[in-house]
Formats: structure tokens, C-alpha cells, sequence
DNA sequence: TTAGAATTCAGGGAATACCCTTAGAAAATA
DNA sequence: TATTTTCTAAGGGTATTCCCTGAATTCTAA
């Protein structure tokens, strides 16, 4: 059985390239290939391709607003994310709203392949790399992960006002405390973070994915 | 004459995206593909391509120190910018450092020619959209960008001096400049960043890569 | 060579952050 | 219930940042 392949990429060069990626593999098809998310949505349908390798970053439509509306009309198709970005957080977004598998834009032949095969058993395909960053992040929130600070309800608050560059004094009229606990917070802040001022809170919260 | 090219790009899509685009182009040859900038550099020489298409993305070398140094050991070589932006202040950064054309990587096979022709009769190449875009910019609209902040070197030192946590003082003493100066470089950081404070300027830095 | 950046520096004051300690009340947990 | 953690908040400082103005020198690109 021939796999039927669809493409969505607004960058033609990409197109080619993973045409002639697939050219010799007698497994697979490509049935379709379209420049932005309007003319997928046309076209899809008819073209009735198993996987769609679908660019998410479209000129026309949100790549995840996309995803949702592909899956709507044709729930057996798996699609595979194609991105340069490693956001764990889109990431998330996008196998949450429809997506098997999420590639980069530099991946190989074979792992292409090995991506394809993997969707169409009705498995998840991520990459190796975006694989460990989601769990390291999976393990970082409920657990006590010893390289990451856990912090209470209210220090997340302090935090993410301090992100916001707010002052002590707005901070405090913000979340209805007096402004020596909300410096009571900073303070326990730098100490959780190992930080010697705000800057270093805000640094080490963003390496660690505390902020977003 | 059979024209040489060559192609640097990290994303092996776009490598045979651009190599099936000229297969079946008499006139040129592609010499050598590279995946980086290190290994561009270490044969392009050997290779002697006519033409280099050189993605700016990439992730071992700066592409604008790239395009100076490759132009620095062959005078000769044409360059042609490969990007997926179209940031004014960028087009000119790599037009004023040895790039003689600047594309982005949606191009179809008839434009990436033309513009082959064109840098190898000696003129300069632009897309259209981005030659409007440098016509209006030309003409008068100095909209100065936040999403592009280029900091001096000194503002760059101080931002990574904040970076770690140092204060006015151990800045000072750690680049032999008076405190004031350093305040001064932390204003124009501030305004340039577009942050109400240091917090502030360590966020967008970050957002936007002028660290790590 | 000449205008525009970039770098340097200063005074002075207001605002804010930093740092220590202490401690009661509320909430979560064993 | 008892214990721990979290949240709250204060006094009383010192250190640092923030903000304004103004200005001389050096570098750099047209």
C-alpha cells in the first residue's frame, strides 16, 4: 500500500526539497503540495492524502488554528508539524490540537521516513532532542525536580510581576499586600533561585521555564 | 561557461530544494553544498564556486562575520543572502558586508536564475518586495524597529555585565569605565529595548537572543 | 572633511531595591 | 491534633537604580 503524501509550505524551496527527499522511496506519494493554509483547506479533501507535513508558520493562517480546522474535516489524517522553532510550549500546543509529529526543517531523509511510519501506525513522532526537552519539562512542574526551584502560589505571583517590571509598590497594589511582603517574596525569590537581585530572579525563572 | 555554485544552509530541505531547482539548468553547476559556516569555510576555496547562496541562519557563525570573512579570502565570489527575513536594517547589514543579493528562501526557480544572472554580470540583486521595502525606508520613514534593537559593543558588554548580575559599580570596575557611564549605557539599553527598568532589559535581551 | 554615532563622564536628587531580623495568622500536611 | 509551610507584615537601615541635564572626545561612514 503507497502512502499518499500532502505538503503544505509556503517556501517552494522546502517543497522541492522534500519532494526529491521522497522521490526514490517507492513506499510514498506525494499527492499534493500547497503554499498556504487556504489552499490546503481547498484542496486537501480531494487530494485525500494519508500524512500532511504541514509548515506551521503560514503567511495566511495561525499554524495551530489550521491544524484544528484540517483534523475537523478529515479526522483520520495524521499530521506531521514542520517548524524551525523548538518553543516547548507550541509544541505542546500543536500535539494538543491535532498534530502526530513534530519536525524541524533540518531533518534528514531517514528520519523523515522513520516520521512517517511512526504517524501511520498511530503513534506520536517527535525528535530526539524535542522528545527530552518535553519531558524535562513534563518532570518539572508536579514533581520536586531538584535542578528546578519549586515555588509557592505567591512567589509564582511576585515573580511574574517582577517579569512584568512592576515595582515593589505596584506589585503590592496589584496583588492587595503591603509592599514588605511583597519584598519578603523577592527576597525569597533570589534565595529559591540562588539570584543576587531581580535580574537574576527574572534570568534563571526564564532558563528554567518558570516564566512564559 | 558553466557557472559554479555553491550553497550553504543547515536545513538539508532547502540544500535539495535548491539542487532540484537547478538540475535541470544547463548553465549552472552546483560545486559543493555545506551545512554550516565552519565547513564553508574550510572548502570553499578547494570548490571555487562562482556563486555562493548562503543562508544567514545558522548556527555556528554570525552570518554577516561569515559573509566578511568568505569575501575576504575570495574577492571574486558573488554572494547571494538566503533568509527567511525581511528586516530592512538586516538586508543592509549583509548588503554593506560583502552579500551582492539577498533573497528569501519562498523564491521560485525563474527568480533564483534571474538573480544568479544578474550578481554575476556584477549588479546587485533584490527581490522586489524588498527593494520597495528599501525604496520606502530610503525615502523616509525612519520607523526605528523594537523587534531589532542593534546594540553597540559597549551597550552589548554592559547588557551581559547586567546579564550577570553585577552592579553599577562591579560593572565599572570590570570594564574600566565610571559608574556614570555605565548608567548612561544602561539608559540608552533601557530606551533601546524598550524596558522600564533592568529587568526589563534582561527579558527582551533574552526574547530576543542578544544573550547566551 | 564633515556630520552623525558612539563613548566617555558628571552633578544631584528621587525612587526603588536590597538586607537584616522578627513574628503572628492562616493553611496545608502528617 | 501537632507540625510544617506559607503568607503576611513591620522596623530600620544601606545600597543601588533610575532619571534628568549637559558636555567633551573619539570613532566612523558618507
Amino acid at each position: 500500500m503507497i502512502t499518499r503524501i500532502a505538503i503544505t509550505d509556503d517556501h517552494v524551496m522546502i517543497l522541492r526539497g522534500i519532494e526529491t527527499m521522497l522521490a526514490n522511496t517507492k513506499e510514498v506519494e506525494i499527492v499534493g503540495t500547497y503554499c498556504n493554509g487556504h489552499e490546503t483547506l481547498r484542496n486537501i479533501a480531494a487530494d485525500k492524502p494519508d500524512v500532511l507535513l504541514l509548515d506551521i508558520n503560514l503567511p495566511d493562517i495561525d499554524g495551530i488554528e489550521l491544524c484544528k480546522k484540517i483534523i475537523k474535516k478529515m479526522p483520520e489524517l495524521k499530521i506531521i508539524a514542520l517548524t524551525n522553532f523548538e518553543e516547548i510550549s507550541f509544541v505542546k500546543r500543536i500535539l494538543n490540537n491535532g498534530a502526530d509529529g513534530y519536525l524541524l526543517k533540518n531533518t534528514q531523509k531517514i528520519e523523515l521516513i522513520k516520521a512517517l511510519k511512526t504517524v501511520l501506525k498511530g503513534e506520536q513522532y517527535l525528535q530526539q532532542n524535542i522528545r527530552n526537552k518535553l519531558m524535562n519539562h513534563a518532570l518539572g512542574k508536579p514533581k520536586h525536580n531538584q535542578f528546578s526551584a519549586n515555588l509557592t502560589r505567591r512567589e509564582q505571583e511576585v515573580l511574574e510581576a517582577i517579569a512584568e517590571e512592576l515595582t515593589t509598590q505596584e506589585i503590592s497594589d496589584k496583588l492587595f499586600i503591603s509592599p514588605k511582603t511583597v519584598e519578603t517574596h523577592r527576597m525569597n525569590l533570589m534565595s529559591k533561585l540562588g539570584a543576587k537581585n531581580s535580574v537574576g530572579i527574572i534570568k534563571n525563572a526564564m532558563e528554567q521555564g518558570l516564566l512564559d
